[in-house]
DNA sequence: GTCTATATTAAGATAGAC
DNA sequence: GTCTATCTTAATATAGAC
């Protein structure tokens, strides 16, 4: 796409906020254009495969931002310290809470969604357990901890997106280094 | 409804499924009539609302199946004993982890729908907080681990959802009574 | 009570003016 | 590059036979 009137960026994560609120099937194209402020027609014109092109530059860009703040991340310091800067992204990420989660949303429509939502979720497990590798567990240990950490936030994301409350949230995060690092 | 061929509560169990499974705006009227062996006119006959009323019927039983497992739970036993059997009702309602969650089904569609999610999970915390609060925690104490409670479930489902993975569930539902109970 | 057939409305997608 | 207008397809909903 060639540089326009409203910036790529901006205009993704206009249209990637009706994703996560609405959901696959409930981000119709009446919505998207309202959210992004171009008409239907316009939308067609930076995104000619309609629809699903708009989905994929939706998930590229949080790709390209979650692979961001895990480099970010771990660059340098103790495991702990890793975890509380993946920490640190993820809130920035969600809006300290008041975002809602890509994944789930794109998940809830048909099966592709939902193995596409599964390879997320295990590429951020993935990730959260190498800090966990570090700080010493075992293969086992670490890939249960970071499953249950990703958990933890998901569903934290959940309670926020539904009730407003963001405590639950700020919890989950803080938590994080701990989780990923005690040994017990 | 009247008594008819396929009995409500069957029917009305394959419905919900493919609410979990799809959202609200994904569950349309074909796949619903699939998943129930019935055409959509006949779905119309049972539900003259439509699509408005079978979501409502699938709500009231999800609503009727959490209050019968909290009502069982509570019968006796000390704090742990019951947070026990919640875990064990839980367990059996989303089919060891293999069932999706309605609740944030239903969150993804639009605002209203995002409130009732929101009431769902906050009568849920409730109930635990109610466990948490006879173990002898502060009224504080007790509503944050219920909602860390209600999220890590959550969110377990989400993982359970996409990847099949449903460990993390098991463990989740393990832990419970110790998160409900300990005073730390 | 369930079905086939059909009407109605909304969603996805395109054509062509500016 | 964005727009209005239009087409096409799929969704919701209804009518009437069996």
């Amino acid at each position: 796409m060639r540089p326009t009137t409203i910036d790529d960026v901006p205009l993704i994560d206009a249209l990637a906020d009706v994703f996560c609120r609405y959901g696959y099937e409930g981000a119709n194209l009446n919505r998207l254009s309202e959210a992004s402020s171009l008409k239907r027609a316009s939308l067609y014109h930076r995104f000619p495969g309609g629809k699903d092109e708009i989905v994929e530059a939706v998930i590229a860009r949080a790709e390209e931002r979650y692979q961001a703040i895990m480099a970010a991340a771990m660059e340098q310091g103790d495991p702990a310290e890793r975890a509380g800067r993946v920490a640190a992204g993820l809130a920035e990420y969600y809006a300290d809470g008041h975002g809602s989660c890509l994944i789930i949303a794109l998940s809830l429509s048909d099966d592709e969604g939902r193995a596409r939502g599964g390879d997320c979720v295990t590429g951020w497990a993935k990730g959260f357990a190498r800090i966990a590798r570090d700080a010493g567990m075992t293969r086992a240990k670490a890939k249960a901890v970071s499953l249950d950490a990703v958990a933890q936030i998901e569903g934290a994301l959940v309670i926020s997106a539904t009730t407003g409350e963001t405590a639950c949230f700020e919890r989950a995060l803080a938590r994080l280094p701990a989780q990923l690092t005690t040994l017990d």
